[in-house]
DNA sequence: TATGAATGAGAGTTCATTCAT
DNA sequence: AATGAATGAACTCTCATTCAT
């Protein structure tokens, strides 16, 4: 372990605000090319055009950079994929839109959310954000599904506890792959399939089948 | 970058091959304990009893050495899943026997896949294997699908391409998760709600018993 | 503080012994010329004539190697002041030879004790050989003064928890004075001066002194 | 080296005064607590309310601050020891009272001291003070010395130029060494004990009680 | 006079890898 | 085949000092 290096605290002028929003920048940015370890400090100074102290004039160290990095994406991943109350009312639709926003903001933030991974490995104190972004969608996914149970649209025998996490999953990993390997899919009948699993997963018989046909 | 060191010629005494065998299971042991970038060369070489000059008589590097392990490491899994004939009859059997064999797998694996993927995050090179694992059961899964589409007992509107690894990973994901967390959930409860998500989600409705008779 | 590095197991082979004791070797010159804090590791290994690197495979740290060296040089002083037994006789001549080899012992490494009290003074861990010197010159004094009272000879009125201490430092400290500056005493005049001030001040008054008139 | 950077001007306006005031005391404070070495200007600045910069606008670098607060050290030092003249009679009084005095002052400034000496191996140009201030109680010493011996009652064969700077190194390494350990010792006893020690080296026989009468 | 952002030289340390023995 | 001494590039982090505002 480290000694807990003091947090520096949050520049007072414009001038310290704007070299600190460039340094977390900077940092995303050479973060995706080239990985938590192996980027240097003196990269990511490089990048924001400062010299390398003053790296640490904003941030304890390179894993409170990372945090910082980390903070800024993971926020943005669960802002975008809220699904608007106007698509409450179909349940294929809600799935359906939930997957879609969840397939984009995830591969606009795939190869960063990678990093984190990689360098949690290492460091788990960086497990946290990574984590309660997840555990945001698990529970989001368990509303749904429970909601859908007591309205007597899903199959009641399932386990949210298991189905939840496992329905998650699904879509995340089916993400990081498509993003990992250059295949090239065609993003809505992607949406479609996914939708399909998970709708089929969970046993929905909605009186909107009807409706879609 | 590094200068492509060339690979050592297999041992070729009793004695060498003692040595490259203490050497492999050293290196799993200690990767699981510290990872692969919290692994030094020393401390597999600690681990197996020599020096650690002679790691490098049997591995061109690191790298080389944790790609041995994760030969091995694959190898097992992939072989621990393979379900008996004897068991191909009823889809559903087969498909809760494979996520059954599959959980129980990736148990025995887990933190060894984890390091690898986190090895593999920082050095692309050691991608392949897992890649080549994980690419086996979604074509595995795949050859499934598409054997039940055409016997017409599963939804042939879906597009294997992207069902096949969309459940594939649903499984993975929550066997990873399973592990990372100290979640415990009841093995077999596990594997009827994988098997019924995994079931409704290609829309399975077996006649199976009914042409079982 | 640090994270406690392992101690290096000591050089099997002659090499690494040449290589350790030429480290030592260095050490103390190079410390003698730039003090603890203003020698690096580099000026070190330069001056052995090993790559910098080398000095961590015999030495945990900057810290390790002073101690290696401190321990040379106390070793070297305590046994360069031992008075020999055929001078037992006189006490005024014990107490004048004392004087003269810890004077002569002093000198040769002033330089070097003052540097390792400069360290200590950082890093307290250091402190220990000093301690241990210093306190073993006392309790040679405290001995020598208590016999002397005992015979009758010496002040008993004088607490020798005091007096140890202040006559040790006494000497002790003019001789790191003798070194600091410039200035040239006669050393034959200097040992008789604090031979006759230690003798005074604890009231010796031995059947001697009618032989040395 | 270092750039011989210019002593700013002193303060010339009221509130410019009470800031280098507090930089001193806060200097002080700090210096004791952590070190020279382990002290930073930041810390400096922290403790006296300014911001680092404004270090700069009154002292030329660390080594001009503790420079100040040296000479305010080593001023009181000298200043709380000086005997009075009322006590000139009685030359064991006279050197009873000196120890007292020199104890007393030494021990509300051991630690500074102990810093300013840690400093000073590192930094020769930090030497000065410390040598001035010691040199004083040399020449105080010899002179009493001289005296003594003009008036007779000292020992006429003792080398001052030895024998001062040895008497005051016996007092002052006992107080620092008393000041170092925890040792507790009972003060009056120690003085008793330094200035019999103190009278019995020099040879002192005083016809004083005799004289006095 | 005061601020605090910016600098950058430089330190100690690690470890994969090479190579003489 | 095995050893372990030697290498040295590279890295993170510190802090005295400068300077625009």
């Amino acid at each position: 372990m480290k000694a807990t290096a003091t947090q520096p605290p949050g520049p007072t002028t414009a001038r310290g605000r704007r070299t600190r929003d460039a340094l977390v920048t900077a940092a995303r940015t050479v973060f995706e090319d080239r990985g938590y370890s192996g980027t240097t400090m003196s990269d990511v100074a490089d990048a924001a055009g400062v010299s390398h102290g003053t790296v640490y004039t904003y941030f304890a160290g390179k894993e409170a950079l990372l945090a910082a990095v980390c903070a800024e994406v993971t926020g943005e991943v669960f802002a975008a994929v809220r699904v608007p109350d106007d698509l409450r009312g179909d349940p294929l639709v809600r799935i359906e839109e939930g997957n879609r926003r969840y397939l984009r903001a995830y591969s606009r933030h795939a190869r960063m959310l990678e990093v984190v991974e990689q360098a949690a490995a290492a460091d788990p104190a960086l497990r946290a954000p990574l984590d309660s972004l997840r555990t945001g969608f698990i529970e989001k996914a368990k509303g749904t599904l429970l909601r859908f149970q007591s309205e007597g649209i899903a199959d009641r025998g399932l386990d949210p506890e298991v189905a939840a996490p496992a329905l998650v999953g699904m879509v995340e990993s089916f993400a990081r792959r498509w993003h990992a390997h250059g295949e090239t899919f065609e993003p809505e009948q992607v949406v479609r399939t996914l939708t399909t699993l998970w709708a089929g997963a969970i046993g929905l018989h909605p009186p909107s089948t009807a409706t879609r046909t």
